[in-house]
DNA sequence: CACATGATCGCCT
DNA sequence: GGCGATCATGTGG
C-alpha cells in the first residue's frame, strides 16, 4: 500500500468500495503549524435514493445535504440531536448522492483511548463542523485524507448504528470495520446479529 | 455487558 | 411540531 493523497477517481468509484478502502486511511487535521488525526477503522456506506437511512433517500434535496450531490472527494458534514456533527466523504458522479460516513479513528499512540471513537467525537475532537460541509478535500490546506502506509486490515462487516427506522434498509451490510482495531465505536458491536468476515 | 434515558436544536414536512 | 447517521451517565444482571 503506498502513500500519500487520494487522487478524485478514487473517490467516484462505488460507494462500498470507497468505504471498505477508507478503513486503514489516515485523516489528518492541521492545527497552525501541527497536524492531528488518526486511522480511519470503522466507516459505513450510504447509497442515495434507493437507501432509506441517507439522507437522500427517494432523491431527497435539501439544502443541508446539498452537499452529497457533489463530485466525490467532497464533504458533507451535518448535525444530529442537535449537539452533535458527522462526518462523511462524498462519493461517486455529480448528481448521484452517495457518501461515506467516518465513524471512528485510532488516535496515535499515548493518545486517549476512544478520542475518536464515534461518528461525533471523531469530529468534535478533530474541530471539523458545518463550516466543512461542501468543502473539496482536494482543495482544502487544514483537512485530509492519507492512505494507509500499514498492512492492509481485516475487515468485517456489519449492519450501520443508529438507523433503525430505515425499515428494510436497518438490515444492509453497509458497516465496515477493522477487526483488530481497539478504537471501534458502542461496546464491542460485533457481537449482534450479522457479522460476516471479507476476505481482502 | 445490556439496556434506558436525557440533553438540545437545526432541519424538514 | 417531531425527530434524529450521538453520547454520557445511570441502573440492573
Amino acid at each position: 500500500m503506498t502513500s500519500g493523497e487520494f487522487p478524485r477517481a478514487f473517490f467516484l468509484r462505488p460507494t462500498v468500495e470507497v468505504a471498505k478502502d477508507l478503513i486503514g486511511a489516515w485523516i489528518a487535521r492541521r492545527q497552525g503549524d501541527a497536524w492531528y488525526g488518526g486511522r480511519i477503522v470503522e466507516t459505513e456506506a450510504y447509497l442515495g435514493a434507493a437507501d432509506r437511512a441517507a439522507h437522500s433517500w427517494a432523491g431527497r434535496r435539501t439544502p443541508r445535504n446539498e452537499p452529497m450531490y457533489m463530485e466525490g472527494g467532497h464533504l458533507y458534514v451535518f448535525m444530529v440531536y442537535g449537539m452533535h456533527h458527522c462526518a462523511n466523504v462524498v462519493t461517486r458522479d455529480p448528481e448521484i448522492a452517495e457518501a461515506v460516513l467516518l465513524r471512528a479513528a485510532e488516535g496515535p499512540p499515548g493518545t486517549p483511548a476512544g478520542l475518536l471513537s464515534g461518528p461525533a467525537k471523531l469530529c468534535s475532537h478533530l474541530g471539523i463542523t458545518s463550516a466543512y460541509s461542501g468543502r473539496d478535500l482536494l482543495a482544502g490546506d487544514d483537512l485530509r485524507l492519507l492512505r494507509g502506509i500499514l498492512a492492509p486490515p481485516e475487515l468485517a462487516m456489519t449492519p450501520r448504528i443508529g438507523v433503525d427506522y430505515a425499515g428494510e434498509a436497518k438490515s444492509w451490510l453497509l458497516r465496515f470495520i477493522d477487526l483488530n482495531s481497539p478504537a471501534i465505536s458502542g461496546p464491542r458491536r460485533l457481537n449482534s446479529a450479522a457479522k460476516i468476515l471479507i476476505s481482502e
